[in-house]
DNA sequence: GCTTTTGATTGACTGAGTCAACTAAATTGA
DNA sequence: TCAATTTAGTTGACTCAGTCAATCAAAAGC
């Protein structure tokens, strides 16, 4: 459950931004040009050869409606469409040297307009307020999202992530309490106060910048690597980065010449559990705690490398 | 003449944001509202007393459509509307228990959408997103106040943030490794671990929902409170954060019946010195280190209750 | 080959929002 | 001081943006 003061202040921007976009789109009122009119010429104009279906879809249009929109657009000879040869019900949208200086001049007054808000703003405050757009397109617009999470090394601030991360995630989902927290900073605390290159690692999954997901080997003594803290953000859930971070240990381990991993998990983590059995890490023991308030089942898992 | 470029990347946050906020308001489409009516209302459940010229403005709405629209609200019985006695032509609107009702019901949609949303997003994301939307609402709405910042206990994740705030801005602002990262994170950990509500404490400093800087008392044995891991976020630097949270461990040693405060700091932190002497702390001892890398001032201060 | 699904269109409607004219109170100014 | 002007809000008359259901035709599934 997200902090309701982050709640009311996304509303409050929505609000905000509500307005501001009425503002700004009040200006086509001196066009022939409704909102949508310039939205779906601006999007076949910027999108050259879409089809009405696509369309409809990325603007939240009534297929009905935007019919209507392109017939009367076809009409005025801004648009063609021709039929798409691989599928004969669909066409494919372009617009004609007519549409084109239309959707030019819906770009410069669009561009005029913001021009003239920026102007009024002090030095650096566009190009913050341009930074804080990006930031939120990029998390809220699942398309901007690039597509692949990489796996790279442990820096600055990742740790402090996990013991947020872990902390939060096992309070909100199984009620565990601060000690958790207080568990897991220790770990990864000695992790980095001692950390030994030749044989330990942390590896951190990262998408965009965004932190999602965790590992870490450390040195158990007597040939057993400890695989600790394995975390996969909700959001980034069913990637396999899961596996992968599993896999990145066990090729590890194996490269430094470890002889077994040992790690300790609970049994309601059913899908990390899933992971350790089908890498071949087989159940060695089980035992009831109470270590973090609620009732639980430890067990620790091994591999024979 | 601002970049062209910003002004592009303005756009397309715009475009994206229209897109989003349509979805969003696709909600009123099963209650009897639209979202005119719901701005309206929200607007005259927030600013009880409000008078409908200034509605007409702040919402940018026609006076005449606006005009039934507060009409129905009052057949409804959602409203009302009685003259103001200092200018008998206005009238001062205010909601009326049904009305305060059906306002409260569209923030309960409205958090709860919200909610969903952010409950897909990868760990930190959501605070990200908000912050950037505060960031731009600071700077293109002349009158958004800055929500006040408060300070309050830790709760689940917060130590977590502690590590992660700590470890990134030393790293970056004075070049230390992660061994200091991993000194937070043990001594934050230790903290979590043996906690002793009776005399100990963290104090986080938020503002709607964003961590903005922390300090925690520990108790250090022989009646001296150890003040640690005072952090104020760049973006909160000047707000006095800084000094309340001096002073909260201040107070709280004083109550608990502490005799003394003692904390090690570096010298390269001039704020935080700055507050220190302030508060009456004095410098007991100084010496040279490089327990993080680049050599640095390690400084005892004391403060004596 | 039959049924179902999908892309697009058309008919029929409605109600959100607009524009102009109007009332009544407040303000201005010679 | 009182006629002229401005301001706050209302009403009449309208329109057109957007919706919903039905339909057609091509493609996909079985």
């Amino acid at each position: 459950m997200t902090d309701p003061a982050l709640i009311e202040s996304a509303r409050e921007f929505n609000r905000f931004y509500t307005n501001f976009l009425g503002l700004l789109n009040k200006a086509y009122l001196d066009t022939p040009f409704t909102l949508t009119d310039a939205r779906v010429l601006f999007e076949i104009g910027a999108h050259d050869g879409v089809n009405a279906g696509a369309l409809a879809r990325d603007l939240q249009l009534d297929p009905a409606y935007l019919s209507r929109i392109l017939k009367r657009f076809r009409e005025e000879e801004l648009i063609e469409a021709r039929p798409d040869p691989a599928d004969q019900r669909s066409q494919i949208l372009t617009v004609t040297g007519k549409g084109r200086s239309q959707f030019e001049e819906f770009g410069h007054r669009a561009n005029a307009q913001i021009a003239a808000r920026f102007d009024t703003l002090a030095d650096g405050e566009p190009e913050a307020a341009v930074d804080a757009m990006r930031t939120i397109r990029a998390i809220l617009d699942p398309q901007a999202k690039p597509a692949a999470a990489i796996i790279r090394p442990h820096r600055a601030g990742d740790i402090g992530w996990i013991v947020q991360s872990q902390g939060r995630f096992y309070a909100e989902e199984y009620g565990w309490d601060l000690r958790f927290e207080g568990l897991v900073a220790e770990v990864a605390g000695k992790f980095l106060a001692n950390f030994d290159p030749a044989m330990e690692y942390c590896w951190i999954a990262e998408r965009g910048g965004i932190n999602l997901g965790s590992v870490l080997i450390t040195n158990g003594g007597d040939g057993i690597a400890k695989l600790r803290l394995l975390y996969v953000d909700k959001a980034a859930r069913g990637l396999g980065l899961g596996k992968q971070l599993v896999d990145e240990c066990i090729a590890f381990s194996r490269r430094k010449g470890y002889r077994q991993i040992s790690l300790w998990t609970n049994d309601f983590l059913h899908t990390a559990r899933a992971i350790y059995q089908k890498a071949g890490f087989r159940l060695v023991s089980e035992e009831r705690h109470r270590m973090f308030g609620p009732e639980a089942n430890g067990q620790t898992w091994v591999l024979d490398l």
